[in-house]
DNA sequence: GCCGTTTTCGGCCCGACTGTTTTCAGTCG
């Protein structure tokens, strides 16, 4: 995304926040919340925007194009400039703590003199808090455990351990008699790379919705047996919230799950408004409202007589709304209610985005050689057990001593080994001889070239010299993909989910040198990389660049993160064409000789 | 602040749950 968009998404979502504590029009603050999400999903950089142009985008009027203009102009808004005079910086944090919202904000800052999260630990520990009219024991207490979890875990968490717990909550629930269907939904199915909360719905017996019952209760035993498995699992810790629908539960591990309960007439509704995000819900309720109905998570109805229009599949009340069927991945509110909204009137479902099931070949996998788990005849064991047709041995080159990289000598003799390998192997699978190369810090590489000459597969990959700055990251990978024998370009930033930052660099020239080039930009599917993240292989794609969905596998379970990377490439909106991993076998070769300058 | 085959003014997305309330505000998703 273009830095001006970044920097105006990030000033939009601030004025929100200041102006929700500061007691204004809470329409107003939708407003400002609305634009955010207008001008991050921005292809172009906003700069490039007229004053008309941006008026006649949708929740973009006068007001927010001339703060537009004027950050284009200036680098701030006044406006913005002005609310933060009001408010001490550290007030809008305090609306991060689970429990506090604005309201409550503004309140600990007006009555007991709380600026920061500093101050409402103190404001905890010496009463001020409880002085306060309507904060009791108990929200005290709820405030101070919301604080001490945050202050533990954060408020995120990988989507690899979030899907471990998911899979565990569904397991249990699937397990109670009279329950029809479990799905997780949430920003996990979404697949987004940090998940807030685990969110799992349960279809249970009850009645369907209706105009005389617009909010079926679910069958009341069955739910509380679902429930009560739960709160059984190994590792829940405290019961957040329990009542006839939902229930809450806190984990060890710092997750919380969401449960809800919803006859399963209702399942269809109740999967869209669960499956998110807010952004998306709040759109499509825009869209029921102006074509005369009402939408919830019970159903889509009729605003006249409240008929129930759609509420089994989500399917039907996106065709009912007059959409094309929305994939989870793209419920954003980054335009895709308007793209879905123009193959529903053209008559066409919108594309396919590939599916792991498409994918037929690894072309980033170590072995033993350097800090793999597998032999070379298990790597490739652990390929044929997927249905894939090539396999890549890519371990890691010389300067990765720690994990056991390969000297120049061990290279040459591992490329034999490989060869032999493949030639037992023939057959039923490809397999190729390749590395996974360091991309040194000023951009070479981390062999000679007559040495890369001999692979079939060269994965160029930044490991060390991650906090360079972004000019000369810029100039370090582009160095890279000019390099005649490169393929693939390995987890291009280096950045671990939560944890590390990586490589800042000129996403837009780095995509287009690829492009020139013909290599592909690989996305790691490791949930700890998830490198290129979904922007930026959106970037990609727009450029025309080919993704390489790779699991980056040590051992043979790691191929199942797959699905991760894939979610990844659906959020960016991949096609299976897009990916080299789905092209047949002779296919994929031809597009590897192709790479060869 | 945005928007209009109900509206250029007066609306604007829907429901569950909790706490401290004696009828509802605040928060969350």
């Amino acid at each position: 995304m273009p830095s001006t968009n970044a920097s105006l998404t990030a000033v939009f979502e601030d004025m929100a926040r200041l102006t929700e504590v500061l007691g204004g029009n809470g329409f107003k603050v939708n407003a400002f919340v609305k634009a955010a999400r207008v001008v991050e999903a921005l292809e172009r950089d906003a700069a490039s925007f007229s004053r008309s142009e941006l008026v006649a985008l949708p929740g973009v009027g006068t007001g927010t194009a001339d703060r537009i203009l004027e950050f284009v102009e200036s680098g701030a808004v006044a406006d913005h400039e002005d609310l933060k005079e009001r408010v001490p910086a550290g007030v809008v944090a305090l609306m991060g703590i689970s429990g506090i919202g604005p309201k409550s904000a503004a309140r600990f800052w007006h009555e007991a003199e709380v600026e920061s999260i500093d101050d409402l630990k103190a404001a905890i520990d010496d009463g001020r808090l409880a002085a306060l009219k309507g904060f009791g024991q108990k929200k005290i207490d709820g405030i101070a455990k919301s604080l001490a979890f945050a202050e533990r875990f954060g408020d995120r968490h990988r989507r690899g351990v979030a899907a471990a717990l998911a899979g565990a909550v569904a397991e249990a629930v699937a397990g109670v008699e009279g329950v029809r269907r479990v799905e997780a939904a949430g920003s996990l199915r979404r697949g987004a790379e940090t998940i807030g909360d685990v969110d799992v719905l349960a279809a249970v017996p009850g009645p369907g919705p209706s105009a005389e019952d617009p909010t079926p209760a679910p069958d009341p035993g069955v739910t509380a047996a679902v429930f009560d498995a739960v709160e059984k699992l190994d590792g829940v810790e405290e019961v957040l919230v329990r009542g006839d629908t939902k229930l809450s539960v806190r984990f060890g591990a710092g997750l919380q799950a969401d449960v809800r309960a919803v006859p399963a007439a209702c399942f269809g509704a109740a999967l869209a408004y669960f499956t998110g995000s807010k952004e998306h819900n709040v759109a499509l309720r825009e869209r029921a409202g102006k074509r005369g109905m009402s939408l919830s998570e019970y159903a889509l109805t009729d605003k006249r007589g409240g008929a129930v229009v759609a509420s089994a599949t989500e399917a039907e009340i996106h065709g009912a709304l007059g959409l094309a069927f929305v994939p989870p991945e793209l419920r954003e509110d980054r335009g895709e209610v308007q793209r879905a909204e123009a193959a529903h009137d053209a008559g066409e479902p919108l594309p396919r985005l590939v599916e792991t099931a498409d994918l037929k070949a690894e072309l980033h996998a170590h072995t033993t050689a350097s800090d793999g788990v597998m032999s070379i005849d298990e790597l490739v064991e652990a390929a044929l057990a997927r249905g894939f047709h090539s396999v890549a041995v890519t371990d890691h080159s010389r300067s990765q001593v720690q994990a056991n990289g390969l000297s120049a000598g061990r290279l040459e003799k591992h490329i034999e080994a490989v060869r032999d390998a493949a030639k037992r192997w023939k057959k039923q699978i490809s397999v190729l001889a390749g590395s996974e190369v360091d991309i040194l810090a000023d951009g070479t590489m981390d062999y000679p070239d007559d040495l890369l000459a001999e692979l079939d597969v060269v994965v160029a990959s930044p490991h060390a010299a991650l906090a360079q700055e972004p000019e000369a990251a810029t100039r370090r990978l582009l160095r890279a993909i000019e390099n005649p024998h490169v393929t693939v370009m390995g987890h291009l930033t280096g950045r671990l989910v939560l944890k590390r930052e990586g490589l800042s660099p000129d996403m837009p020239a780095i995509v287009k040198a690829a492009a020139d080039r013909g290599v592909a930009l690989e996305i790691n599917a490791s949930p700890y990389r998830l490198d290129l993240r979904d922007r930026h292989a959106a970037l990609a794609l727009e450029a025309g660049v080919r993704l390489a969905i790779n699991t980056d596998a040590h051992g043979p379970d790691n191929f199942l993160n797959a699905v991760h990377g894939v979610a990844t490439a659906r959020r960016a909106g991949a096609q299976a064409r897009d990916v080299v991993n789905t092209f047949g076998r002779e296919e994929l070769a031809a597009w590897i000789r192709s790479t060869k300058r």
